[in-house]
DNA sequence: GGCCAGGTCCAAT
DNA sequence: ATTGGACATGGC
């Protein structure tokens, strides 16, 4: 099943690391281990060469989205003097194709949460509901499919929180079809599709449709990109969530989903190097000496 | 230890 | 049409 790609314009580590995508694993060598759906491959990347073991070349292609046009896609972003940083700091980041129903799932329990504690949800529900996929002996859980999910109850034993009753209302209104219904479907006559499901708003609707249905006009508004677009483009004045969206797409059209993963990885990762930065010259402050004994 | 999290929903302006 | 608070937990 190993099998080798031609992969120009592509940084396998920055479309995983990006944000995206919650379900992959690096391991020795900078290669990495992705499951989605019931695949569970090994891909690790040398220069403009992809090698893939566990997954068809056609398959993993498709998933991160090789046949996009990189380089006429970032030069056209280039062009705007304050997205160049984000764009040059991540170059060969793509947006992947993720799966409907994992992608929705995702998003909804990424709801007031972070990174790390998405992934563990995520993994909590596949070790407890889901298959198995092995590669050369090594067993990965698969993310369970909406008819194979526990109820309310039990989701909020793993620690869901709010997001069980979300996740629940998600499931049975995927397995009614509602995600193959809006696959098909226009851009923003599927995004009101979407907002049908409860814990599906706007924010969360743009993420299925930009990394799932691959509607790359989709440009999800959370905190980060708030943030960021308001310190960029707005002069640092609070602004509508709508009014940030209005803006991407007449800047950047249907490239701005890509300029919001370039925005998004870049701007975290900017902030995550000025916390190195201060940790090292404040070192934390000594306290009075309350807490020794 | 407290603040805020890749938001959404609902009620009260 | 906006705005504020509740919602469950947990990273940091």
């Amino acid at each position: 099943m190993a099998s080798t790609l031609h992969a120009p314009a592509f940084s396998l580590a920055h479309t995983l690391e990006s944000g995206q995508f919650f379900r992959f694993l690096p391991v020795t060598g900078g290669a990495f281990t992705v499951h989605t759906g019931r695949r569970f491959f090994r891909v690790e990347q040398a220069g403009e060469t992809l090698f893939v073991d566990g997954a068809p070349a056609a398959f993993v292609r498709e998933f991160f989205s090789l046949d996009h046009d990189l380089p006429s896609i970032e030069d056209s972003l280039r062009r705007d003097p304050k997205l160049r940083p984000a764009i040059d700091a991540h170059t060969g980041l793509r947006l992947i194709r993720q799966d409907p129903w994992e992608c929705a799932a995702a998003f909804i329990l990424s709801i007031a949460s972070n990174i790390p504690r998405i992934s563990g949800n995520i993994a909590d529900l596949a070790r407890t509901y889901g298959g198995t996929s092995t590669l050369n002996g090594l067993e990965s859980p698969d993310f369970p499919r909406p008819h194979e999910l526990g109820g309310e109850r039990d989701l909020r034993r793993l620690r869901l929180g709010f997001r069980a009753a979300y996740l629940v209302q998600a499931a049975r209104l995927a397995k009614g079809g509602i995600l193959d219904d809006a696959e098909s479907l226009p851009y923003e006559e599927a995004k009101d599709a979407l907002m049908v499901i409860p814990g599906v708003a706007e924010k969360v609707a743009d993420c299925i449709l930009l990394f799932a249905f691959g509607h790359r006009a989709a440009f999800p508004v959370d905190t980060w990109i708030r943030k960021v677009m308001i310190d960029l483009y707005f002069q640092g004045r609070r602004t509508p969530d709508r009014a940030i969206r209005a803006f991407a797409q007449e800047r950047w059209g249907g490239l701005a989903g890509y300029a919001q993963q370039h925005l998004y990885h870049w701007s975290r990762k900017t902030a995550a190097t000025v916390r190195r930065l201060r940790a090292m010259q404040e070192p934390p402050r000594l306290r009075a000496s309350t807490s020794l004994p």
